[in-house]
DNA sequence: ACTACGCCCCGCGAATACCC
DNA sequence: GGGTATTCGCGGGGCGTAGT
């Protein structure tokens, strides 16, 4: 029996659905069982034609989804291959080798579509409700993210840390930073992350963040940022002509990196093709497999 | 016409301040 | 002390503008 469009929108609505990965998963099965049906149409994007938007029947007040990567999203009946493999590859994701491309694409893609199902159930809620799935798919992101370095045997946690601003040998107050990711080994914090849905115009602040925190902190503990992609829909000039746009500020990530100080670790489960091409948005930005594969170990010592 | 960028909007929820 | 109001920081869509 399909899950009905209602259902599904009150069931991510609600992030108390959402504690475990499995959670994720019978969810994400739900949705793409209920898209392989239950659609009005799957417009494609007119600039970039591997990006596409579901569009809802009257159940869905005929809304239009949020862009969404065909080349990363499963169907229905890849979403078995979510629930079969999924799981199973990302525990051994410390030994897979960088040129095991079908078990990295298999870590990349489940992401991906875990979330952007979410993502675009929520689409589904009338306009006056926007912002509450705004709000609601960002959470749930973060939530995933951390889920899945947990799943990996790694203590992570989200949490303020107060970081005390001394003048002159005295500590005048204290600045409270709230952080995404807090990941600890044998006790001791060995990175902090930033997890956003795109970076927006926030991309300035996680780099300040790293500089101030670790000047008031005085250590130098790397700082990451996890994000699910940098695109956002564009209206064009005639009517129902989608396409894309990219929300990722290119010369501002460029110029912290070089003038303030780069990140630790930058990862995109959909990444942009000028990450692939531009040679310093290319050292520093990578695909989200190469954070459970291999730089999260790197924090360790 | 397109891209890069700056900025605003609305709303949520946790933390904090306030009040009885 | 406990409950309520307010503050604060954040998330994400989208628009305006300047430069090309």
């Amino acid at each position: 029996m399909r899950t009905s469009l209602k259902k599904l929108v009150a069931i991510a609505s609600d992030k108390n659905n959402f504690t475990s990965i499995s959670d994720y998963l019978d969810f994400c099965g739900r949705f793409l069982e209920f898209a392989a049906r239950g659609l009005q149409a799957v417009i494609i994007s007119q600039n970039e034609s591997q990006y596409c938007f579901y569009q809802y029947k009257n159940d869905g007040h005929f809304n239009v989804t949020r862009p969404i990567n065909s080349h990363l999203m499963y169907d229905a009946a890849g979403s078995r291959v979510i629930k079969s493999g999924f799981l199973k590859t990302l525990r051994q994701a410390r030994d897979i080798p960088v040129d095991d491309a079908k078990s990295r694409q298999l870590i990349r893609n489940s992401i991906y579509t875990l979330q952007q199902s979410i993502g675009a159930a929520l689409d589904a809620l009338p306009a006056g409700k926007s912002n509450n799935a705004r709000k609601i798919n960002g959470d749930l992101f973060e939530r995933l993210i951390r889920l899945l370095v947990v799943e990996l045997g790694v203590d992570c946690e989200s949490g303020v840390i107060r970081a005390p601003v001394v003048v002159d040998g005295e500590e005048l107050f204290r600045m409270s930073y709230q952080h995404d990711l807090i990941i600890r080994f044998q006790g001791g914090v060995k990175a902090i992350g930033s997890v956003k849905t795109s970076s927006k115009d926030r991309l300035d602040k996680i780099f300040m963040d790293k500089f101030l925190y670790n000047r008031l902190a005085e250590t130098d503990i790397p700082h990451i940022a996890v994000f699910l992609n940098d695109v956002q829909r564009k209206k064009t000039r005639q009517e129902n002509n989608f396409g894309v746009s990219a929300t990722f500020l290119p010369g501002h990530f460029k110029g912290y990196t070089v003038k303030l100080n780069p990140l630790d670790g930058v990862y995109y489960c959909d990444i942009r093709p000028n990450m692939r091409t531009d040679s310093i948005l290319k050292s520093h930005i990578h695909t989200i497999d190469h954070l459970f594969c291999t730089d999260l170990w790197s924090f360790q010592q």
